[in-house]
DNA sequence: TTTATTTTAATTGCATACAATTTAATTTGA
DNA sequence: TCAAATTAAATTGTATGCAATTAAAATAAA
């Protein structure tokens, strides 16, 4: 391919996965509303779910997040009354995440979610599966280059 | 899969375009900072380089943005001299983008930038296709479904 | 021990992103 | 024609998203 036709839109795989990224989105926003979550508050609510009372730095390790990021969110989230956010008593700098009753409680809505964005879409079980696979590939080979960059190899 | 496992982060294809999404901006950042210019900014003079003098709603229309997110973008490059607003004289309700001189010669610097990004990253040119190819099926199978939702059907 | 370094969150500043509303211009329809 | 409906941008408000800095706490080193 010529560096011009490098340059179009549609030859670019970057663009073509940050509009899937915004498309997806757009798909889970009225289903998440009805749990009175955003689509950043959910994966949030995810990792959670997975693992509970966590630092904000492990959290934002397992969704690629910063703190400021996080910070603002977390804020919300306390304030809908799903989690708690306490200072680790062994280590003040951390401040653990733990999720309340309700945040707990909030999983048992949340386990119709990937189900109801998959019906709605017009994606089959084998498309989806394909591309978990290839973004995990695609993440792995992005990624050593960021970290070795980062530690300056 | 249970409707419990389908909730683990590590099995949500969203998340994973999502992280990859991210991920891709990421490693563009330092390549397009010599262009100066930002990702979102990088794929509107893309579109503009290969369309110019079109409205805001027509690259709207193919970068996926509003005219909320554009109007304050659009306004950064022409403070930059990369390109002109001015209205339609036929139709007064668009807004004409005009690339100037300096915004059509920033396109021979950015020749260079997707091989260099490519070359920055662990990926070879057949992942690269693949994925492409299997973004592009994913977004028709998720924007029909938007877009019969937006036309009540 | 006591200073220097490192680590963790929070904060600040800037740039998206998008829903909803507003404003101005154009087109439609009675 | 001329009011009603539609269209295109801009604006407003909320929520990310991240780089860079700050502040507090813990650890390492002298």
């Amino acid at each position: 391919m010529s560096s011009e036709e490098a340059l179009k839109l549609e030859n670019l795989t970057c663009f073509a996965v940050y509009a899937c990224a915004k498309e997806i989105t757009r798909l889970y926003q009225p289903v998440l509303k009805e749990l009175g979550l955003t689509y950043t508050q959910y994966i949030a609510m995810l990792a959670l779910w997975e693992r509970d009372a966590v630092s904000v730095k492990e959290l934002g390790e397992r969704l690629y997040l910063d703190s400021g990021t996080l910070t603002p969110l977390l804020k919300k989230l306390e304030a809908q009354g799903l989690l708690t956010r306490a200072r680790d008593a062994g280590d003040e700098r951390q401040l653990l995440i733990r999720l309340s009753a309700a945040g707990k409680a909030l999983k048992e809505k949340a386990l119709e979610v990937p189900e109801k964005v998959f019906c709605q879409s017009g994606v089959n079980v084998e498309m989806l599966l394909k591309i978990r696979s290839q973004m995990g590939e695609l993440m792995t080979a992005l990624q050593p280059a960021g970290a070795a960059d980062q530690r300056g190899e």
